[in-house]
DNA sequence: ACACGTCGGGACGCAACCGTACCGTCGTTG
DNA sequence: CAACGACGGTACGGTTGCGTCCCGACGTGT
C-alpha cells in the first residue's frame, strides 16, 4: 500500500523548521494586525521573508493555515490545580486568563476569529472544538470540584456558571479593553462566587437564605 | 459666505432616499455576511441593486459608510425604565440585550466590528464612545438607583459593575453562541444581583453572611 | 417650455492577491 | 561520487475591487 519506489525525503529536500516557524509567526502577526477576513498569503510571505511556494507547501490555503495554528494553540490547556477551594480555583482560572489576554495578539486575534466562526464553518467547528472543550473542562473540574465539597448545589448549571466565569473578565480585557490591574482579579472573583452560589437557586425574588 | 449663485438641487437632482435605504440593508447584510474586513463597495452596489456610484456620492469611502452606520446605530438608545428594584432593572436591561442580540444581523456585525476596532482607530473611537455612552448610562442609572435605594454601596465600582452585568449575557449570546432560553433571564438576573452586592466588598476571603 | 444641474449607470486604469508552473540549488542516499 | 528529489524563489495569467470619469435621463424652478 505504502509507496516503496520513492525514498524518503533527505538532504536539502526535507523542510526547515526554522521557515516553518518564520511563517507561523508572521502568520500571528499579520492575523492580528489586518485580521482574518484581509489576511493575504502574500502579506505573510513578505512579512516572514519567505517566498509564497514555502507557504503553499506546507499548507493547502489559508483557511488550512489558520485551522491548523488554532488547533495547535488550542492544545495546550489549562492545568486548572486544585487549591480546597471555589474562590481559590476561581482567582487561578481568572488570572491564568487575564494574563493570556494582556498579549496584543492574543487580545486582537481571539476575537476577531471568533467573529469569524460565525460565519466559516469551519473555522467554527474548530473553534467550537476548543472552545467546548475548554468550557467543558471548567464546567467540570472546577463546578465539579465545588459541588463535591458542597459549596455548590448539584444541580447547577454547568453552562451557565461558564457564562458567569468567563463573561466579565472577557468582556472587560477583549471587548471594553478598559485597562485591569490584576488586583482587582480577587474581588471579581468572590463576586462570581456568590453570583454561581445563587444561579443554582432559580429565579427567586427577594433574599435567600444561605 | 454660503453659495448664492447655485440654486438648491430639485427634482431629480436630489438623492433618492429608497436608493440610500438599499444601500443601507445591503451594507449591513454584507457587513453580517463577510464581515468589515472583507467589505467591499463592488458587492454593496451589486446586492442593493445599484451603482457604486450611488454610494460614492453619499459617503467618502468604506470608512465613512460604516462610520456612519454605527453612528446611526448607538443613536437609539435603551430607555431603562425604573421598575423599582435593582433586580428589576436588570432583567428588563438583559431581556432588552438579549433581544437584540438574537437578530442574527447583530449577533455577527457586532462581534465582528468590536474586533475591527482593536485594529481600526477611526471605528474604534466611534464604537468606544457608544459603548463608553451605553456603559456609563448603565452604570449611572442602574447602579446609580440601586445605591439610592440602599441596596448597593455606594462606592460601588461602576466599571467593574457593569463587566458583570453584560459579560455574561453577551459571552453566551455573542461567543459561545449557546442557544438561550429567555425564562433564563431572571435567574441570571439574581445571579448578577448577588455578585453586584459582593462585589463593592472587597476581595473577602471565606464565606460571608448574606 | 426651457435650461439647469445632479441623478444613476457603465466603462476604465490601476493595484493587490491568488494559485501555479518553472527554475537552479543542495544534502542525502545508494 | 553521482543522481535523486523536494527545496525556496521568481514570474505569470486571471480575478477582484478601488476610485474616477463620462454619459443620457429626468424633475424642478424661472
Amino acid at each position: 500500500m505504502t509507496t516503496e519506489k520513492r525514498r524518503a525525503p533527505a538532504g536539502a529536500a526535507v523542510l526547515r523548521g526554522e521557515i516553518t516557524s518564520a511563517i507561523r509567526a508572521a502568520v500571528m502577526q499579520e492575523l492580528a494586525e489586518v485580521g482574518y477576513g484581509r489576511l493575504s498569503i502574500e502579506a505573510v510571505a513578505r512579512r516572514a521573508g519567505v517566498s509564497k511556494t514555502a507557504i503553499y507547501r506546507r499548507w493547502r490555503s489559508k483557511l488550512d493555515l489558520v485551522l491548523d495554528m488554532v488547533s495547535a494553540a488550542a492544545g495546550r490547556n489549562l492545568p486548572l490545580l486544585d487549591t480546597g477551594s471555589l474562590l481559590g480555583d476561581l482567582e487561578i482560572l481568572l488570572h491564568v486568563m487575564a494574563r493570556a489576554l494582556r498579549h496584543r495578539l492574543a487580545s486582537q486575534i481571539i476575537p476577531d476569529l471568533l467573529a469569524e466562526a460565525a460565519r466559516n464553518p469551519q473555522i467554527a467547528e474548530k473553534l467550537q472544538a476548543a472552545l467546548d472543550d475548554y468550557q467543558q473542562t471548567v464546567g467540570r473540574i472546577l463546578i465539579g470540584r465545588a459541588v463535591e465539597r458542597g459549596e455548590l448545589s448539584p444541580d447547577t448549571d454547568r453552562r451557565a456558571a461558564v457564562d458567569l466565569i468567563v463573561g466579565p473578565l472577557y468582556w472587560r480585557m477583549a471587548i471594553s479593553r478598559a485597562p485591569l490591574d490584576l488586583d482587582e482579579v480577587p474581588r471579581l472573583a468572590s463576586a462570581i462566587v456568590a453570583a454561581l452560589r445563587v444561579a443554582c437557586l432559580g429565579p427567586v425574588r427577594g433574599e435567600v437564605e444561605v
